[in-house]
DNA sequence: CCTACCGATCGGTAGG
DNA sequence: CCTACCGATCGGTAGG
């Protein structure tokens, strides 16, 4: 297909992101901050400087915005995680790695990834289903890794499965409710704390 | 004609149940479902048999019907947790039961509780300033929860206890999002693996 | 990217 | 609790 995109009359300075891009972000601050529904297009269309009609000459429809935030923040934590797969580390290491990678994809979008939790349930059927894959694949990778541990004799061997990929998704995903990308903690910090705390344990020895 | 009404997916709403509480009841799941702003007042009529107008009959507005449901929610949250302050228990099995009353209350209250975390944000400021009372109440009893077990040599000494009171938060509050209470986990259940996991650690011995 | 506009629907009210 | 209605605002479009 030939790209019909009209050509700017001048090349924008390197600095200014894509109209699109732009678009993207201001969406997912918004989406966030009020909620999808809350966001008007006049609102969106107002914090980037132009009018509420204007906007239609960039996406298609307020719902492609969502899907399209919601898709790359799936795509971020695929590539985060399931290159991970193949990596030869002990169960322990990997999983060390793989919570740095899932807080760091959090951190880094933390917008972004607050739009994914609060609203994938509203998506249209098919984005909805995509969006389950993911979740499902993610879980997968979880047990997988807990599964390993145990065949190697890294975790204990009375492990729920199924519990212990719960338990630790729920500490890397709540994180996008408390962290703050601006305050003294990396997300390093954070996962080298909480892996650390799964691994060995609150009680004393 | 035979009736077509789609009947209610949980339970018949009690006819003896006053009005007010099954507004409570269905907009909680209607808020839960499809997102406060996404639920019209005509649709939370709908299903409750009368007209759109008629709620003003028995509620103040939009806005309160959240009010209502979020303070109720911090309420029992306050109920369950903050009585054991003064419990009698070593810091382990506290922590047990602290999680077990606490998933307990997500379980009992799925769709308020989902109201709870994904609306709270959008809240008045006065609504909003309570809502955060709440959370660092809650915070500060985990925190003080970690701190016994720290002093009396139950816990590990070199613990982080604003990380390790956010690890243990992350796993009941997460529980929102993944529990059924038809299936075949309880609460207890899940507490107590919880529980026994992060005291004890994925590690071998 | 703007102006001007569309039908639909919103939360809420008046009066019964 | 209903009927009838309000002004406001919604997402989106046409034509430039």
């Amino acid at each position: 297909m030939p790209d019909t995109t009209p050509k700017p009359k001048r090349e924008l300075p390197r600095r200014e992101q894509p109209r699109r891009e732009q678009i993207h972000e201001v969406a997912s601050r918004l989406f966030s901050e009020r909620g999808y529904h809350a966001t008007s297009m006049r609102e969106l269309a107002g914090e980037l400087g132009m009018q509420g009609g204007s906007l239609y000459a960039h996406i298609s429809g307020k719902e492609d915005l969502l899907v399209q935030i919601v898709n790359r923040a799936s795509q971020q934590f695929d590539e985060a995680l399931l290159s991970l797969r193949d990596v030869n580390l002990p169960a322990d290491e990997k999983l060390r790695e793989a919570m740095h990678r899932h807080i760091l994809v959090v951190a880094d979008n933390m917008d972004s990834a607050t739009v994914f939790f609060h609203e994938w349930k509203h998506l249209s059927p098919e984005a909805y289903t995509r969006v389950t894959g993911w979740r499902d694949s993610i879980d997968h990778f979880y047990r997988d890794l807990v599964t390993e541990g145990m065949r190697t004799g890294l975790f204990r061997p009375d492990l729920d499965v199924k519990m212990a990929a719960l338990l630790i998704l729920s500490t890397v995903n709540w994180t996008y409710t408390w962290f703050h990308p601006q305050g003294t903690l990396t997300p390093r910090d954070v996962a080298d704390g909480f892996a650390d705390m799964l691994l060995s344990g609150l009680r004393a020895r």
